[in-house]
This record gives C-alpha cells, sequence and structure tokens, in this order.
DNA sequence: CTCAGTGCAAACTATTTGCAGATTT
DNA sequence: AAATCTGCAAATAGTTTGCACTGAG
C-alpha cells in the first residue's frame, strides 16, 4: 500500500507523494518524466508544482522506492522499483519503452569487471532499436 | 592527418578544430567533458570560447568523428571514434573510464533485440564499478 | 571577396533551492 | 504546536543560439 511506503522512507504521507506514487503504480505506461508526471497532475487540478515532483521523485529514488534512468533527450524517466532489475530497449520510431532481462548479459558485466579488477556496482544499458521492416 | 578528417567533414580547417582534434587524439586521456577542454585550451591562451568547442565537438559528432556519451554527472563527454566500438567501466571512486568490448554481450544485445521485434540501431553500456578490496 | 566560423552575451532546458505559508503528526 | 512539506520564484548547471566581427578559401 503506497502510504505504508511512504512512511517506510521516512516521509509524511502528503497529497503530492500519494498521487505521484498512485500514477506510478496505477499507470500501464510505466516510465515517466516529471514534465509529464506534472502534466497529468495539472489536468487533475492537483496544484501540485513540478518543483515538488522533483523532490519527491528524488527522496523516492533516495529510499529506492524509484528508479530514476538518464535516457537520451535531456529529461530523466522515472519509474517504479519493482524489485526485478531489468534494462530497457527504446524504441526509436515512437518513444515506447520496452523492460527486458538477460541473465546471459548480467553475468557477462559481473565478469568483465572482475576481469579488469572491480567489483560491478550498477550498470547501464540501453538497446536503441527500430522496429523490424 | 587532422587537417584531411576536418575537410572530409566539409568544414573548414580552423584553429578552434585543429586545437580541439589535436588534443583528442594526442592526449593520454581519450574522454572529455566540453569543460575540461575548455579549460585546457585556456591554459594555452587559445582564445577559444566554450561555445565554439560546444559547436565544434557538435559538429564532430555529426560528421562522425566524435562520439558523445551520457554518463551520470551531468557533463556529456567526447571521445574521438577510432571505429572499434567499445563500452565503458566507470570507476566510481577516482571517475576513471576503462573501455572494453565483448562479443558475447554484442550478439546477445542484436538478439534480444530481434527477439522482441526489433532491429538493434545502437546501444548504451556502462559498467558502474568499484576497484575490489 | 565571400561565406563559414568565432567570441561573447543572452537564451534555453532540466533540475535544484530559499523562503514564507500550508500540512501532517 | 512542532516539524516537515509545498508552491512559487529565483538560482544553477549544461548546452545552444543570435549577432557583429574575424578568418579561411
Amino acid at each position: 500500500m503506497d502510504k505504508i511506503d511512504i512512511k517506510e522512507a521516512g516521509l509524511k504521507v502528503t497529497q503530492p507523494r500519494l498521487k505521484i506514487l498512485h500514477i506510478l503504480e496505477t499507470s500501464s505506461q510505466k516510465h515517466f518524466s516529471a514534465e509529464e508526471l506534472f502534466h497529468i497532475l495539472s489536468k487533475e487540478s492537483a496544484g501540485i508544482g513540478l518543483a515538488t515532483i522533483y523532490r519527491v521523485l528524488t527522496q523516492f529514488e533516495t529510499a529506492g522506492l524509484v528508479i530514476r534512468h538518464n535516457f537520451e533527450g535531456g529529461q530523466a524517466v522515472f519509474e517504479l522499483d519493482q524489485g526485478e532489475h531489468h534494462d530497457h530497449i527504446v524504441d526509436m520510431k515512437t518513444g515506447t519503452i520496452i523492460e527486458f532481462h538477460d541473465e546471459i548479459i548480467e553475468k557477462r558485466q559481473i565478469e568483465i569487471a572482475r576481469e579488469h579488477g572491480y567489483r560491478l556496482v550498477d550498470h547501464s544499458l540501453i538497446l536503441y532499436a527500430e522496429p523490424e521492416e
């Protein structure tokens, strides 16, 4: 439940936080920029400012509720952290984002880091692709 | 030779372009932000403005001379495009950038895109890692 | 001599921050 | 009531652009 997540993050359960989390949880779309959330909430006349959205998303990110991605195109994109890690395919025609998870690549990354004397902490893999024919 | 590359890109051979390309070609460091180049050139009293550096790098990118990366940390980073594609490990302690190329991952990416009905056009893979113990 | 290129300052985009008033606990 | 939170406007960081002047061909 939304409220519990927010409380566990050590944050007060406020309208802006509930509404933002609700959108992230219930939309068919899973990836949102701060501005997209702002527009959605503006339509609802929620009276929530863009600065608040950025603040809340950053707090959610710190709390591990949300993941921030830096795809091409300037704006950061946020999605709910639902535990299972995945990477992304960006459809260059439509902008659609597809998630995938591949064990072969995951394992290989760890090995590569190790081969260079490192311990893999995090990674970012984005495939930019076009629909076939 | 620098001049030839610049001409082939359909650009005039100017001091700023020569100097920027020269740094990219001859430095041991391979990845530079626009600001880093600006500081290097400022020390040489080259009188080259930051705006010019951005313009030149963007032109070089369009011409395929240079690749732009968006690592974490706001600033874009540029490196000479020397043909052989590679990905990067970012040392989170020092900021050092290590290049690697892995056929297993390269092939797998193409397969994954295809499995989802796409043709892979480009990708971005960055490993964030810490030195072992 | 012509047109592309440049420096500078101003504009822009994405994001962050200061502060006074509004909300949560 | 105390502390956190929010909206708004102003500040910032990175990058781009307009314009009059400079320099390459």
